[in-house]
DNA sequence: AGACAAAGGTATCTATTGGATACCGATAGC
DNA sequence: GCTATCGGTATCCAATAGATACCTTTGTCT
């Protein structure tokens, strides 16, 4: 009876879904797969469209995107050449848990802004206060 | 009019938002804040059921969080000490949707594995070809 | 008295990853 | 020939993650 058969756990370093799930959590990938939610995109398309990444890293992310079954990258023989990415029906099934997550972060801006900036502040005042009791002492 | 005013868009490098969304995607972050929705945990605890963290790692995650608003730290005057952390509704409103995204991946695990070994095949299979044509010159 | 243990970290060093930049290969148009 | 386009690679440097050792306080054991 191996790891590999026990039901998936992300909590579980061995679990494959736990690889999976940081995947998902990567800085581009989840940007990528967003912005082919409306169709297939070529790669310079998709390098403007998902605001700022160096052509090295796109590639890494769309290869492993590609590798876990969750986009094609289609080439067409023309020069200069045309690649287009775009989401398989797995990557499709992505799009809703994602957009909530999206929905979530845009909609809770303004809070944790002002939870930043309570912190900060909060951290100056003690930063202050021990300041203060060095010099006196 | 500055960028801060538009509507939050998580494709704009210079919008929150993307940060924030960047960070529920953080490698830890997001499971620290499932592991908290069973209420709260101590630092030594949660290093044991987050496996598996360096110190430091977990550290540098809880303080992000914290600053957030997404998770509050509470030290107990004891000795040994005792700290313990919880979420703050606003971190308890991200359970449901990074529960949807967990799901997502422990579901689609056998799926992406199969993916994945297809690929490596072709891989391979392609680069067994080239090594031919390379010999064959 | 001295040694040791527990909890919640921090300090330091190294390995891995991400990012900036330059460049390549094929071909069409000038 | 020279230049531009596209989809990348190659190279190098900076930022981040990880491994490991150590610190602080006080209670307990000997």
């Amino acid at each position: 009876m191996d790891t590999k058969d026990l039901p998936a756990n992300i909590l579980d370093p061995n679990c494959p879904s736990r690889v999976i799930f940081q995947r998902i959590g990567d800085k581009w990938a989840s940007l990528v797969i967003q912005v082919l939610g409306d169709g297939p995109v070529r790669f310079s398309e998709l390098r403007k469209m998902v605001n700022v990444v160096t052509p090295k890293v796109l590639t890494q992310t769309l290869r492993t995107l590609e590798r876990d079954g969750l986009i094609t990258r289609t080439v067409y023989a023309q020069v200069p050449p045309r690649v287009d990415y775009q989401l398989t029906p797995m990557g499709e099934s992505l799009l809703q848990p994602l957009s909530l997550l999206r929905e979530w972060a845009e909609s809770h801006v303004p809070t944790i802004m002002e939870a930043r900036d309570a912190y900060d502040d909060a951290q100056d005042q003690a930063l202050l206060g021990s300041t203060t009791q060095g010099l006196l002492q």
